[in-house]
DNA sequence: TTTGTATATCGTAATATTGCAATATAATAA
DNA sequence: TTATTATATTGCAATATTACGATATACAAA
């Protein structure tokens, strides 16, 4: 074997996992801190602020669009991406269940 | 190549992509979500409440471990695990700054 | 000491991710 | 139409992750 067996876990549990999967990697953290810090994006600006490749840039960002974390819009020639605040939510309040979890409990 | 040029990235942009990768598994969700659920918890337990064989469960806890998600305290033969409540302070204050800058933007 | 129980580590096969050159696509400009 | 510019896709090599049988370790009980 090898594979993840994902299919035995519940779709809740898949769903964040995926989630947490598109933020694992400093690149995508790092693009996500871009589009945070400038008030529109084009993708060309990613790729002149990472020290990756143009294709590799966009392949990190059609995972984080895939996951909901960021969206496009076309504009003219380029396209302008920016975060989903509604998957922010779903992420946070994730951890609000965890703190209120963890409130109930001592170790 | 294909090696994660994580180098190129800060070491903030690593540290909270590591503890992303760290949930980024099924298995690990559900292993966060027990834990949660029990009042005390030893690895033996995770065993028996989880599809996966128990050299797997022990290699995800040492994951969760590692990124001081969670810590074992030796119980005699067992280990009692439980939620490290100061890393889930650190993601949450992570989702706080996001929040934060996206109140000051439109998109 | 021996036996049993709980957890960790090793070794390895299957699969997934990462990165990029080359190339394709799509829209605009000349 | 033919560039030019911006982004996406393909193909593939390097590396990382996942899963588990076999085995090791560590401690407790008999």
């Amino acid at each position: 074997m090898g594979a993840s067996k994902s299919e035995s876990f519940s779709v809740e549990q898949n769903e964040i996992a995926n989630l947490f999967k598109a933020l694992s990697h400093p690149a995508r953290i790092a693009i996500v801190d871009y589009l945070l810090s400038v008030d529109s994006c084009i993708c060309g600006d990613i790729v002149n602020e990472l020290p990756l490749a143009q294709p590799t840039i966009s392949q990190h960002l059609k995972e984080l669009k895939n996951a909901n974390i960021i969206k496009g819009t076309i504009e003219g020639t380029a396209i302008c991406y920016c975060i989903n605040p509604d998957t922010i939510d779903k992420i946070e309040n994730h951890f609000g269940i965890i703190r209120h979890k963890l409130k109930n409990k001592c170790c």
